[in-house]
DNA sequence: CTAGCTCCTTGATTTTCGTTAGGTCCATTT
DNA sequence: AAATGGACCTAACGAAAATCAAGGAGCTAG
């Protein structure tokens, strides 16, 4: 299902970063080209290969933007929510999606065609700049992913994605899971086992999951372990 | 040390992807504020958490991007050469570096003053589009570069790697390694020994390493390991 | 020539992680 | 209340890769 966007909706949608810094001229330009697309869970929004015609804002649910190999597996690229663009690289190769997206919760999604924002952007080059904006962080995110990777184990990523959630800067907090625990491991570039393990690890450090709640009781504990060089980690038999 | 671009020179920097498209005025603009800057091995072109208020582009030799964790660690998540640009995602953060350039060849960068883009690009919005493709390909690179971390085998990593730098379509070649093997083995996010191993592993596939020589006997063998599934790559005897 | 250096390889050992298979818990259905 | 299915955890095994330690290969300089 897909609807275009009334005038109404504009100022709501002002809050979305990527149209924050626009001019009120500038983001009915864009809006104008633009569709609101509702998606039930599991539903693809775009393929990876197929030509790259329109990027995207997720309004409200999950999605999850990952890699397929021909040979079945997957590796997941980002998962994104409320306000966050993803699939917006694709808009300035002139070629085809590198990965594919799907909602991982009913969602809504803002479709925007390349086409139009082409148009948009002759109209007023300050959108170059917004997008521009919005590329660099996604280029920053996938650098932190990178590094994440290639310098941390397994429990300390999960460490790591539990403080990016908390957003607490010390003490104890409680927070919910956004997502299932099989997403959540391919986000970490680890499989559910894994993370599981990972999260019996975390104990000894003062983390609590049960279902998808998770206690963490001393946050400056567990941002020490994320700092940690991966070597200490290793041969510390904290379990 | 470093120089200004003297008008002779604009000619053959149209070369470079990032300038290719633009028309001659643009780049003379662009190129205005531009620096040539000679930095021998070893040293260092930004460091990670200054202030970004600049990017680059390499005009000869290798350098590396990479991010060093509070503890040591350090990932590589770039390396570039001739023609390609780098750190130009930092420009528009108006922030700081996420990470660190060296150069690990005596090297000639092009540095192009952030202050200075935003100059150009109201002079010319054309720019910014070039700039836009130009992380658009960083991204989609670092897209690739997660997925092969996520589900590729060490060995296979270094087979795609191999496959990268021949751009042979079938049949033997030989080809120098552009790089030390530290340097490699950091880029495919593993350790030297590592490498090492994974050289010998890609012998039964037609692969000679001698000093910074490969030799491939036999390149779409090498294609094949490399779409294999890893659950076949691991149960497999080959060597 | 050889002493010293850096870079690379090799071997032995340990740790991490994927795989497989079976189990628990819980909600929904019948 | 029993059965079903889904999400999650656990355990045991094997493969991949890091670590630690030692040894070569090739280069440079005295």
């Amino acid at each position: 299902m897909s609807t275009t966007i009334v005038s109404s909706e504009v100022e709501k949608l002002a809050e979305i970063p990527l149209l924050k810094r626009l001019s009120t001229e500038a983001r009915e330009q864009l809006l104008r080209g633009a569709t609101k697309k509702s998606v039930s869970r599991g539903e693809m929004i775009f393929f990876q290969d197929d030509k790259a015609d329109a990027f995207f804002i997720v309004l409200e649910g999950w999605v999850k933007v990952f890699r397929a190999t021909s040979s079945g597996d997957e590796a997941v690229v980002g998962v994104f929510t409320r306000g966050q663009t993803f699939a917006e690289g694709a808009a300035f190769t002139n070629s085809n999606y590198p990965a594919s997206g799907e909602a991982v919760t009913d969602s809504v999604v803002l479709c925007i065609p390349v086409a139009h924002l082409a148009n948009s952007i002759a109209a007023d080059p300050n959108i170059a700049l917004a997008m521009m904006s919005s590329l660099s962080m996604h280029l920053h995110q996938l650098v932190l992913q990178i590094e994440g990777l290639k310098t941390h184990t397994g429990a300390q990523r999960v460490a790591e994605f539990l403080l990016n959630l908390s957003s607490e800067p010390a003490g104890s907090c409680t927070l919910v899971l956004p997502y299932d625990k099989a997403l959540i491991a391919g986000r970490l570039g680890m499989k559910p086992e894994s993370l599981s393990r990972a999260f019996q690890k975390l104990k000894s450090y003062g983390v609590e999951v049960k279902q998808n709640r998770a206690i963490i009781s001393n946050v400056q504990a567990l941002r020490t372990l994320v700092e940690q060089e991966r070597t200490v980690v290793m041969h510390s038999s904290h379990g």
